[in-house]
DNA sequence: TAGCTAATTAGATATATATTAAATTAAATC
DNA sequence: GATTTAATTTAATATATATCTAATTAGCTA
């Protein structure tokens, strides 16, 4: 479960138009901060502070080339926040005080358990948890066959996704809704493990 | 297109603590003034003061009995704004300057060519229109067919859906990402007309 | 190395806002 | 009508933060 504290500031980072004006700017491509400082009228000083309050909750990436450093968007991130606060609020009921048993041991135990109960002999999968957390073994589980770094069209991600389920398209959607794969104009491009792994935290 | 200052009043309005915890209690139930200060440890007058901040980006509703108001969450604009701010980021480009033809002329046009060309003539939905403005027409066309106010279970939603496409579970999806159903609990109701307009002026 | 450009940091200021106590209003009950 | 309970408003205060200028640092290039 997400803390209260990076919810906040997660919205507090959003809470002002500077701000936002500049995710706008970014969401057309990335820029320098000297540029955004033009763009925003203001001062490099201020772009400075607020580009730290937008890397601060992962909204921003920066990139050094010369001595400029470019700014973008982090695509993961404005959606994967997005949803975690709806999360927050509706699904408190859920909440477990956990046992004894360590739990690493736990997760791996449920791991195999649920690859077992939806995947058949064959490899393919029978059908979509729909418990949040065997959801996520599943996808992880299918997310890993694709290649890091890669790039592939809408066509080639069916097709990977009908080698194991006739729905591509649902389950398109769901490895973006959690952020193993990610999109950016037409082209879909798996997410570094990390950004599986710090989504996780957020829900 | 949802003006900069409304998302940032909603951000503002979620990015206090004290706001948050406000909104995770409401979401287990209605709760009085009083009850709220005392469970939140601050004064009734800080109440007031939060209570009006979430009040005016309609996350909360009020209603009066006796002498008491009662707070609720408002799971519409939960649900509604938490996305608008990526469509926000993520739809701009897609923005065309607006020809001579009346708007809802046009609207017309499109919304009978959209039905025509997505539909069978069983009545039967061949696919959902994946740009955005064509798909809300066409949730919209099966929207229409819930009766509002009724609650469904998740099991007459599917069958529901399943009379125009075997996909169901995309399509409920679909009609609760974009407001035209609202899931409480493992209960579905359909969102009143006014709130697919509101929702859609956000987008 | 000197000089240039971009970005950051530090310090200062002004605005916004979260909070409370006290006074006031609203509704219900005696 | 007087009293009680709940909520709001008002006024005051303290904290947070958005912004700028000036000084500093980081990296490039002549």
């Amino acid at each position: 479960m997400m803390q209260l504290d990076k919810i906040v500031s997660y919205h507090k980072a959003l809470a002002d138009p500077t701000r936002m004006r500049m995710l706008i700017l970014l969401s057309e491509g990335e820029l320098t901060g000297l540029a955004l400082a033009g763009k925003l009228c203001i001062s490099p000083a201020t772009v400075t502070h607020h580009a730290a309050k937008l890397r601060a909750v992962s909204l921003v990436n920066e990139r050094r080339e010369k001595n400029a450093i470019y700014f973008s968007l982090n695509h993961y991130f404005l959606q994967a926040y997005a949803s975690a606060m709806s999360q927050l609020i509706n699904q408190r009921a859920s909440e477990e005080p956990n046992e004894n048993e360590p739990m690493d041991e736990k997760n791996e135990r449920l791991k195999q358990s649920v690859l077992k109960n939806f995947m058949t002999a064959e490899g393919k999968l029978k059908h979509i948890p729909s418990q949040l957390k065997k959801k996520r073994i599943v996808l992880e589980y299918l997310a890993e066959k694709l290649e890091p770094g890669k790039s592939y069209t809408e066509k080639e991600i069916n097709r990977f996704i009908e080698q194991f389920h006739p729905d591509y398209a649902t389950i398109r959607r769901e490895f973006i809704m959690h952020a193993y794969l990610f999109r950016e104009q037409e082209i879909y491009e798996r997410n570094p493990r990390e950004m599986w792994e710090k989504w996780e935290t957020l829900s």
